[in-house]
RNA sequence: GGGCACUUAGCUCAGGGGUAGAGCGUUUCCUCGACACGGAAAAGGCCGCAGGUUCAAAUCCUGCAGUGCCCACCA
């Protein structure tokens, strides 16, 4: 036989090796060979098609490539189906700050030139995205790949919407949102950031009553002033209006009793400004009618309006300072808290701070949707990996409240809704223009110019790309048997994608919810570029392999647990590789022309039962998806047990011309156990000395072979 | 204000009722025909603290202390 490098070469490997895999046809289930019963499925979460894949994107495609290829040798029909985010608002930022290093902006462009910018921006970063992933050893099916601006996801997304509309989960309503006023979009619960900061809490003369405020700019904005009813202090002045002496003049104003004041906190009264402040939003929905309607003083892009008089125009923290000052000049201003500590919103993108916004936004009712989600895990047909998930699940969906699911951004899929000029009144249609309003069959239709929060699309995901309700794969593989992805996108994704798609199929979408952690660096700090750490995947492939980076990123890591990786790490496994590589070296040199023995010694039935041994412990770990314990177990047997002590003893052993024979197949037989187990965490290596094995079929991988049970 | 996780070798982390594990690092020896990306040996741990359950606890339970994360409309 040819002479073998005393060094294992990934680089010059790896890509040989993927061509095999993928000419086969063997990604692709409908191509898979034998009978195949039993559906294995995983959907990929998409990455990002606005930036190349990070080692975070590898601990994901390493974990459900293990899945998979564990699931095909053991007979499944496995589908992974692989696609790419759009990620709407994300890649608007994305290009935005591109256009920012150009000197350009969105705004000196029309909507579709930006778009069609973006879109091939997009399309661009996919073909990169799909090139990481085949470096990574990915065996998904690519003839299904999938973009999430394809049409059948986005027909998918429109019919979901049109049903939610008409059975009134989805309504349109002026509501208090969440708004970042440099993006200048409206936002879910879940994209604002709550921090803690010290701000001056001011305590204001309000006629006869004081109250105390973070946010003195807008009192031009008050319609009311709220006490506890059981207040002793205040009992008197409620259901009554008071004169006060307001910056711009003398001003009648209306006091409310209301449970939410709690009498204990600052004054014990509080300014009622219902346009801008949450709690104030929801007093004055209680009081309506009482109080008047709520008065805007801040303005979409964070200045004050007309209604401020002379502070009009005014940045919100300028328009602060004035009003401190004047207040005080006034006599208004009776002490400052200069200690004051609360939460304070910002926007997760930006920090800028959220100044809520009176809005005409979609939302969505998710009470109704959030029921079903819960009863399921509940229930056990959806399974959390790791389980203390579950609580948090839990308690985030018992505690939904109404999801805003309109943005005011470009990129992203137009929402299918038309507003008559007539009569105002809003026509939802499948995509299609209507032809006429629905109300008063007028003529003169608007499209909303907003498109849908992404993450809508992306919880529909599941039943979307496999073509949903008719679609052979829908039929085939859902519900998909796990969905794996980092705990940080529990509530943003996963939540929804339950939620969503037990609406739609009535069925999960998913049995298994298997959460990894995020990948810190070897000081336990978060990756990211601004801080400089981040690990190149590329690099490190050039330098080490792809099976050592896949090993690094699957041993000591355990779901729900972030995960460390350094370099150091990495070259270990590697050595590790090279390891495996030398003791295959020296079993095909020892056996070399060997022939079948004609019996085999107690010896070497005890050594192939301990193998079997192992390879029994490795498939139970695997079905608990312990995937750290079942490739370290893989890995001291190859080298601590068969190294070390099998090889060496068998050097003796071969020597012996009885009993040479028998060992030979007894080694050749633990080699190809070894290489087996190992291929779903070490996909290449293991295929490449595969190939060099002595055996049946010419044109077999080990890809397909029997898991060694 | 709630919730969750973590605390194990110098570092980063697995493990999990019954002689303590990995990677990297450290010390000594070894160029012996698979491998120096290697081999042989070695040092290094009251498995956070305090109780409890048990024949037996690093492992289960309770409390405490630190650390980290998530959720939350405290004007």
């Amino acid at each position: 036989m040819k002479e073998l490098p005393t060094t294992y070469q990934a680089n010059t490997t790896e890509d040989r090796i993927y061509k095999l895999w993928a000419k086969s046809g063997f990604f692709n289930p409908d191509k898979l060979p034998g009978r195949r019963t039993k559906p294995f499925c995983i959907l990929m979460p998409p990455p990002n098609a606005n930036d190349p894949l990070h080692i975070g994107h590898a601990v994901f495609v390493t974990l459900q490539d293990i899945m998979v290829r564990y699931q095909r040798m053991r007979g499944k029909k496995t589908l992974w189906l692989p696609g790419e985010d759009h990620a709407g608002f994300e890649t608007q930022v994305v290009y935005e700050k591109k256009l920012e290093k150009q000197g350009r902006s969105r705004f000196g462009m029309t909507r579709e030139q930006f778009y069609s910018e973006v879109s091939e921006y997009t399309q661009a970063n996919r073909k990169t995205v799909r090139a990481q992933l085949q470096k990574l050893g990915a065996s998904c099916d690519w003839s299904r790949d999938t973009f999430t601006l394809d049409k059948h996801v986005i027909a998918t997304v429109y019919a979901t919407f049109k049903k939610l509309v008409e059975e009134g989960l989805v309504y349109r309503g002026e509501r208090l949102v969440n708004y970042c006023t440099k993006h200048q979009t409206a936002f879910s619960d879940l994209e604002i950031q709550h921090e803690t900061r010290k701000d001056p809490l001011y305590y204001i003369a309000y006629g006869p009553i004081q109250l105390a405020t973070v946010r003195p700019e807008t009192k031009f904005g008050d319609t009311a002033i709220a006490v506890h009813p059981a207040d002793k202090r205040y009992k008197q002045y409620i259901g009554k209006e008071i004169e006060v002496e307001t910056l711009l003049g003398k001003k009648k104003i209306k006091v409310v009793g209301d449970t939410m004041v709690d009498p204990e906190f600052g004054t014990g009264a509080v300014k009622v400004t219902p346009a801008h402040d949450a709690n104030d939003f929801e007093l004055w929905n209680k009081h309506k009618g009482e109080i008047p309607d709520p008065i805007r003083v801040i303005g979409k892009d964070g200045r004050l309006t007309d209604v401020a008089g002379p502070y009009a125009g005014l940045k919100v923290m300028e328009a602060r300072a004035r009003v401190v000052e004047d207040l005080k000049a006034k006599g208004l201003l009776v002490k400052t808290d200069e200690n004051y500590e609360h939460a304070l919103a910002l926007c997760y993108k930006c920090k800028s701070v959220i100044e809520p916004q009176l809005l005409e936004q979609w939302f969505l009712k998710t009470r109704p949707l959030a029921k079903p989600a819960i009863k399921a895990v509940k229930e056990g047909t959806t399974a959390i990996i790791p389980k203390s998930y579950e609580k948090t699940y839990f308690h985030w969906l018992k505690n939904i409240k109404d999801w805003n699911i309109s943005r005011q951004n470009w990129w992203g899929i137009e929402i299918p809704a038309w507003k008559c000029q007539d009569c105002e009144e809003w026509t939802v249609s499948e995509g299609k223009t209507p032809a006429s309003c629905s109300q008063c069959h007028g003529k003169r239709l608007e499209q909303d110019p907003d498109v849908f929060d992404t993450w809508f699309s992306s919880g529909q995901w599941p039943f979307a790309v496999l073509k949903f309700p008719q679609g052979k794969d829908y039929k085939e593989f859902y519900p998909t048997s796990v969905m794996e992805t980092a705990y940080d996108i529990l509530f943003f994704w996963v939540a929804r994608m339950m939620m969503l798609s037990l609406y739609r199929t009535g069925k999960v979408p998913f049995k298994t919810i298997y959460l990894h952690g995020l990948v810190r660096d070897k000081d336990r700090q978060k990756m990211s570029k601004s801080k400089g750490n981040v690990i190149d995947p590329l690099g490190v492939l050039e330098a080490y392999g792809t099976d050592a980076l896949r090993l690094a990123l699957t041993i000591g890591n355990s779901p729900g647990q972030d995960t460390v990786i350094s370099e150091d790490k990495i070259r270990g496994y590697r050595n590790f590789v090279n390891k495996l590589w030398n003791i295959a070296r020296f079993v095909l040199l020892e056996t070399e022309g060997c022939k079948p023995p004609k019996k085999l010694s107690l010896q070497d039935r005890k050594l192939m039962g301990e193998a079997a041994a192992v390879a029994e412990a490795v498939t139970r770990d695997m079905e608990l998806y312990r995937f750290s314990q079942a490739v370290e177990r893989i890995y001291h047997y190859a080298w601590h047990t068969f190294a070390d002590k099998i090889l060496e003893d068998s050097k003796k052993v071969l020597k012996d011309e009885k009993l040479k024979a028998g060992r030979q197949y007894a080694l050749l037989h633990i080699l190809k156990i070894i290489l087996a187990l190992l291929h779903p965490f070490a996909p290449f290596v293991t295929e490449e000395l595969y190939q060099k094995l002595p055996r049946a079929k010419k044109q077999s991988l080990l890809m397909i072979e029997k898991w060694p049970v």
